[in-house]
DNA sequence: ATAGGGTTAG
């Protein structure tokens, strides 16, 4: 149990209850329960539940709506969905707040499977319920929800002077693949935010369309009209990192807290390690690393001592290791890391050393896929899956096309 | 008119 003082918006609404509960209405909770959620650490869900039990307010909907969002908000699906089982007059807003809740747990299928739910139950999404579902779609990839939504919009009056709206359209169709809808829509937008270009950004970005992103950013910063955060700095040093462009990041690396008082953060500094590293660059890498003003976490470390593993610098890795070792003691793969990197190096007695530590733990890696929601799990050269063959003929003819457009992109001198 | 539900990274 949390102390709290008297001024905490709880202590407040249960002293106006004794002294009088009719000074109490509706809205007088609802604003309490917000402020609940808003302070940090946030009041447990649950004792608001008690909370508004007690006081005869536990069959409004809009204060079990706030519910729903207050227990998702705790990482509690399971009791936000109980909390949305509870509600007996369900409207668009009470599906929205579990939609979202899904949606936040990074759950967009059973975000979408909500919102038809909703729609079997003959309720009629508003453009805050499409713009979820939109933001479900960007993450599961679905696209042609993401178009049906599009054109359900148009009927219903177009949202376009919705930015929130808006901008989840277009990053809709960044995310699935389609970026030429999504440039259109941003060439056409009558009005644009942050957001609106650093979806853009990153959008062409994660295509590898690197020009289009960084000459987008310039063109942003020349607009005067927006002010680019931490967000767009990761579109943009994504793309330098796609396109192999070592000055052009570290500068905007620099550019961040010199001229936008941003301070990296450990994603910005993962992309310019990633790109030091896939240059060759491993000093620079590490050195990086080691002037970062933020404790570096394992995934960084983790990608150091993969370059290292790859061009066999041992030291570097055993350096990456001893971190690693520190950061995540149990992670398996860093040791097949380091064999490797011995072995790259020709140390094979050392290699032979880790490879016996990891005999003794006897923990295979696996890999497991999502098919029609059953769940199929590999070993390394796992030969029992019944459609192996099928599966095998696919990887074939991958590896075959990727190695065919690999000699067209050397031939054209790419 | 409408408490409550909203967009950006990997």
């Amino acid at each position: 149990m949390q102390r709290r003082s008297k001024s905490d918006p709880l202590s407040r609404l249960l002293f106006l209850h004794r002294a009088g509960p009719s000074r109490i209405d509706g809205h007088t909770v609802l604003l309490a329960l917000n402020q609940c959620v808003k302070t940090s650490p946030p009041t447990q869900p649950r004792q608001l539940h008690a909370l508004m039990f007690r006081l005869g307010f536990s069959s409004l909907s809009a204060l079990q709506t706030t519910l729903i969002s207050a227990y998702s908000q705790c990482w509690n699906l399971a009791d936000a969905r109980r909390m949305f089982g509870e509600i007996t007059h369900r409207n668009v807003v009470s599906w929205t707040a579990l939609i979202s809740a899904y949606v936040n747990h990074n759950r967009p299928d059973d975000a979408l499977r909500v919102f038809r739910q909703m729609q079997a139950d003959h309720v009629e999404p508003d453009r805050v319920a499409l713009t979820i579902a939109l933001s479900a779609c960007a993450d599961s990839g679905a696209r042609e929800t993401g178009e049906w939504i599009h054109a359900y919009a148009r009927r219903a009056g177009g949202f376009e002077d919705d930015l929130f709206f808006y901008n989840a359209l277009l990053n809709m169709y960044a995310k699935c693949g389609d970026v030429g809808t999504s440039r259109w829509l941003f060439d056409g937008a009558r009005r644009r935010d942050v957001m609106t270009w650093t979806s853009m950004i990153v959008g062409h970005a994660l295509h590898g369309q690197a020009e289009e992103a960084l000459l987008l950013f310039d063109e942003m910063k020349r607009s005067c009209a927006v002010v680019p955060n931490g967000v767009t700095f990761v579109g943009v040093l994504m793309a330098c990192s796609h396109a192999g462009l070592v000055g052009e990041a570290r500068w905007h690396l620099e550019s961040m807290s010199r001229d936008y008082g941003l301070e990296p953060r450990i994603s910005h500094y993962g992309c310019v390690v990633d790109l030091l590293c896939r240059s060759g660059l491993l000093k620079e890498a590490h050195a990086l690393i080691e002037s970062m003003l933020i404790r570096p976490n394992a995934v960084i470390w983790r990608t150091l001592l993969a370059a290292a593993s790859l061009r066999g610098d041992s030291g570097l890795a055993c350096r990456a290791r001893r971190s690693l070792l520190e950061l995540e003691p149990g992670y398996d793969g860093d040791d097949v890391a380091m064999s490797n990197a011995y072995a790259a190096a020709g140390l094979w007695n050392e290699k032979e050393n880790v490879r016996e530590k990891m005999e003794q733990k006897r923990v295979p890696g696996c890999s497991s896929i999502e098919v029609e929601s059953r769940v199929h799990e590999f070993v390394s050269a796992d030969k029992s899956h019944t459609l192996r063959r099928e599966m095998h003929g696919v990887l074939r003819s991958l590896a075959e096309n990727s190695r065919l457009s690999e000699t067209v992109l050397s031939y054209r001198g790419i």
